[in-house]
RNA sequence: GGGCGAUUAGCUCAGUUGGUUAGAGCACCUGCCUUACAAGCAGGGGGUCGGAGGUUCGAGUCCCCCAUCGCCCA
């Protein structure tokens, strides 16, 4: 039997000493590495997040990220086949922000491209001060994006391996890789192809900074302090004024793009208009009045102006009446230089005068076009009644709910531009079936799910004006004038990918073609970035490359997040399954908490309240970190609390002197015969099938709470030290075998148990003997603990006999307390008051218990246990032996 | 306004299909250098389970209403 000494280990662990070698083992024995030939029904495959790589990770990230290792090397010790991929996403608007604000840079279009640009010089060269930003091409952007993203991978993946993540980095991969670029166009392509793609031109959700597109899923409302302007309209007949009603508006500013009015249709006070024509005071624009069941007639005055365009509702309506279109605001978020008089839809009843006013606010952002707004409503000139300022009374400031991009700082806008589009509407039913056949995790988030999808309320916009990205790969031919002909789009064939349509000409033209009449254009939108990782499963599979693996990995088993992205990832890639491969993308999605500042606030830099994993991990140590992690249960939220990681480093040092004091007891080696063993066993089989059963439900806090009660209740503060005497006991040697068998056992399966979740520790103590003696190099390589390895061991003769020891020691060290003698002290006599159940559940551990409690034997005496102890103790210590 | 979740000891959290007297850790008090561990061990105090009602022999658990907090969506 192999044995250590004390003396061959060191009286403290070296967590940080410890986990660098045992990364760099794992590494070498290659334990997170899938066999590529196994076949789907041997694969636990992990749909793993990819992470935005913009800046560092923090203690969030790794929050969630150690659930999924948790769970990985469980199946793994399981003895599944674990794919686990990681995959970097680097593509998209927070990158591009970073490098903007990195290197003060901007791209824009027509820069000609410097090789080897040396940002520094150029800015030097150019005298450029301090604030102001270097312009430079497209191409020189997108290369420093990919410098920048590269440095922050190498970050993550330091971070990654440091917590022990079980990753196969053989599947490793970036969103904007080659083969990540094939694999979006591929899905374009493949959507185009079943008609589920669709360019329009109309008015779409607009970030006026970032100058894009967005999609739904990106929106957020904000509650924003606003003010309503009470502001009186005409009512006309034969080009004069007969009557007037009263608007109030939050968005004064867009009363030159004021299209029409509406009332609900019941309203009394408005009922005699509808059918006629309001005009608008400053702009004098005849406009329609008509009734919709929309306008709430609690909101405001009742009666609204529509504007193209102030929201949702304006687009509705427009849509609708078929109303003029009167776009002011341009794609900058400034008002445009039009005129009312000329062209259609810009009528007005006084041009010179509308003009005049609209001329004063051109070329403004909203906020002050909207003061200008708001002077000209106080001119009594300006009333379209001649009733005096149309203006009535002072704004009423309100707080009210306003619509946002997530990561933008300027109110939406609905602006009239080309975008594609992923048709979903018509899919709702489709999407919400395909939920259904996942199983949640919780359950209940399947509802956050749902209602998303009934929300729905427009298509998947999924071009972007963008830089950094996966390009849309189209090309439209232009005409004699030079225009896009949209209708003939031409879509890159799938040998041409991945095709940047900017730099590569379309089959059957020639580079000198682009933008001359008669040639072509490349679309120089890229894809939202949810449409390139919405295919991680597909990117990981491999999908329709030369090494496609859809078969033996997808659908996949486990779909990891945490649940706030619903609406966007989870959402999108439930939505790629189905419509290229009609199938769910997963089996089970997993969605772990946040992790709460102490003011249960969600940590997010935006608020400061950012912890760093690197920081957390010097201190305290992977496992302890993953401890804390794994002691949350899924979708739950924690509180970010030091005390627990504390818990986590003392269970490793607990591991560490309990592994050592184990494996320092020697004996022959037998079988394990005695009874108290074997009700030792007998508890740790229980164990063992309840944390499989929970780990099976993906709830290892329960897995780990239970463990946990076990090694440090019934283990080492129990049968430890029940069993000290007899373990070295030097006249029972069959005595002595079983309980240093039976100790090795349970201390065996312990660690396999704790595995996953504190690995390095497990790993330690593992390899000091259990390595040789299993083979099995690496604990995370061992098999996971089943019930059907106690087989062999023979259930105690009592079912109750471990409890009774435990409870009989318990009542020993309360009298010793109450007696304020030590726990070790010797005892002249031990009687142990206890009814007959009692007396008989001790019958056959009595030996071990009266040595453990420093007597030689134990005398029982009638007696009634109380509430609390079945067992009391009557002690009588030896005399404190004088200390020389 | 609609939906979801939470509310259990001073703090952080368990509590299975309803079933004896509601648990753990931290914190607190007392004792113990004990030969694996003082980063330990033992003992102890501390809870009308957010509020009200109902079903039941029996409710922290199931049903209804309400309150507070958080989240998702309008």
């Amino acid at each position: 039997m192999k044995s250590i000494e004390f003396g061959d280990l060191p009286k403290r662990f070296d967590i940080n000493e410890r986990e660098a070698y045992w990364r760099k083992r794992w590494s070498e024995l290659g334990i997170e590495k899938r066999d590529p030939g196994a076949p789907r029904d041997r694969s636990f495959v992990i749909d793993s997040p990819p992470p935005t790589v913009s800046g560092a990770l923090h203690i969030g990230h790794v929050f969630s990220y150690t659930h999924q290792d948790l769970i990985a090397r469980y199946k793994r010790m399981a003895g599944w086949n674990v794919v686990y991929p990681m995959g970097w996403d680097d593509n998209g608007l927070p990158t591009e922000r970073r490098v903007q604000n990195y290197f003060s840079v901007r791209a824009e279009p027509n820069v000609s491209y410097i090789e080897n640009l040396d940002v520094e010089a150029e800015r030097l060269r150019l005298e450029l001060g301090k604030n102001q930003q270097l312009i430079i091409s497209r191409q020189n952007f997108i290369e420093m994006c990919h410098v920048v993203t590269e440095l922050d991978e190498v970050a993550f993946k330091d971070t990654f391996m440091r917590m022990g993540y079980s990753i196969d980095w053989g599947d490793e991969y970036a969103t904007i890789d080659d083969k990540s670029r094939r694999i979006a166009q591929r899905s374009f392509l493949d959507l185009h192809q079943k008609g589920h793609v669709y360019q329009l031109e109309a008015p779409t959700m607009w970030d006026v900074d970032f100058q894009t597109a967005v999609a739904q899923a990106e929106v957020e409302d904000r509650e924003k302090g606003g003010a309503y302007h009470d502001i009186e309209f005409g009512v006309f007949e034969d080009d004069a004024p007969v009557k007037s009603f009263v608007v109030s508006t939050t968005r004064p500013e867009l009363l030159a793009a004021c299209v029409g009015v509406t009332a609900h249709p019941d309203d009394e006070r408005f009922k005699g208009l509808f059918g006629m024509h309001a005009v608008t005071p400053g702009f004098f624009a005849k406009v329609p009045i008509f009734p919709s069941e929309e306008a709430d007639p609690e909101k405001g005055t009742g009666i609204l102006m529509v504007c193209t365009f102030g929201d949702q509702t304006d687009v509705a309506w427009w849509r609708e009446e078929g109303l003029e279109l009167r776009q002011v605001l341009g794609r900058n978020g400034r008002i445009l230089d039009r005129a009312f008089g000329g062209e259609d839809g810009w009528q007005s009843l006084n041009p010179a005068k509308a003009n005049a006013n609209y001329q004063q606010m051109v070329g403004k952002r909203v906020p002050s076009a909207r003061a200008i707004a708001v002077e000209l409503m106080r001119d009594p000139e300006n009333s379209a009644t001649g009733n005096g300022a149309p203006l009535q009374g002072e704004p009423q400031q309100i707080q009210h709910p306003v619509r946002y991009y997530e990561k933008g700082d300027s109110p939406l806008e609905y602006l009239t531009t080309r975008q594609w589009f992923v048709r979903l509407l018509d899919k709702k039913e489709q999407m919400l079936e395909m939920g259904r056949r996942i199983t949640w995790h919780p359950e209940f988030m399947r509802k956050r799910y749902e209602n998303w999808t009934e929300n729905l309320n427009v298509d998947w916009c999924i071009s972007r004006q963008r830089y950094f990205g996966v390009s849309i790969p189209v090309w439209y031919p232009l005409d004699d004038q030079g225009e896009r002909i949209y209708d003939d789009v031409i879509v890159a064939p799938e040998a041409m990918l991945p095709v940047d349509p900017e730099t590569m000409a379309p089959p059957g033209y020639s580079e000198d073609r682009r933008g001359v009449p008669g040639g072509f254009a490349g679309e120089a939108d890229v894809f939202d970035t949810w449409f390139t990782s919405s295919l991680s499963p597909q990117r990981v599979a491999r999908w329709g490359e030369e090494d496609d693996q859809m078969d033996s990995l997808f659908p996949m088993d486990i779909r990891p997040q945490a649940h706030d992205i619903i609406r966007t990832w989870a959402f999108y890639t439930i939505a790629k399954a189905m419509l290229h491969q009609e199938s769910v993308p997963w089996h089970n999605i997993i969605l772990s908490g946040w992790v709460l500042d102490p003011d249960r606030k969600k940590m997010s830099k935006s608020k400061g309240n950012v912890v760093t994993p690197i920081d957390t991990l010097d201190r305290f140590g992977a496992d302890a970190v993953r401890y804390w992690s794994a002691s949350f249960r899924l979708g739950s939220d924690a509180a970010h609390d030091e005390s627990i990681f504390k818990i986590g480093g003392k269970l490793v040092t607990k591991l560490y002197n309990a592994g050592k004091f184990v494996l320092a007891q020697t004996a022959e080696d037998g079988p394990i015969t005695n009874e108290l063993d074997r009700a030792f066993v007998a508890e740790l089989k229980e164990v063992v099938r309840r944390a499989t059963q929970a780990f099976e439900d993906f709830e290892f806090s329960i897995a780990l709470q239970e463990t946990e009660k076990f090694f440090w209740g019934a283990f080492t503060d129990n049968y430890i030290e029940l069993l000290k005497r007899r373990s070295r006991a030097e006249d029972d040697p069959a005595g002595r075998a079983s309980a240093v068998a039976a100790l090795r056992l349970g201390l065996n399966v312990v660690l396999r148990l704790f595995a996953p979740i504190v690995p390095t520790i497990a790993d330690e103590v593992w390899s000091w003997v259990f390595a040789g003696e299993t083979g099995h190099a690496s604990i995370h390589q061992a098999p996971w603990p089943t019930i059907e390895e106690f087989d062999s061991i023979a259930l105690p003769e009592i079912a109750g006999s471990f409890q009774a020891a435990c409870d009989a020691i318990s009542a020993i060290r309360k009298a010793k307390s109450e007696s304020g003698v030590s726990l070790n002290r010797e005892l002249l006599s031990l009687v142990l008051e206890a009814d007959e159940t009692g007396e008989s559940d001790l019958r056959l551990v009595a030996e071990d218990v009266a040595a453990a409690g420093g007597a030689d034997t134990i005398v029982f005496a009638p007696g009634e246990p109380t509430a609390e102890w079945r067992y009391t103790a009557r002690i009588e210590p030896v005399e404190v032996p004088v200390k020389s």
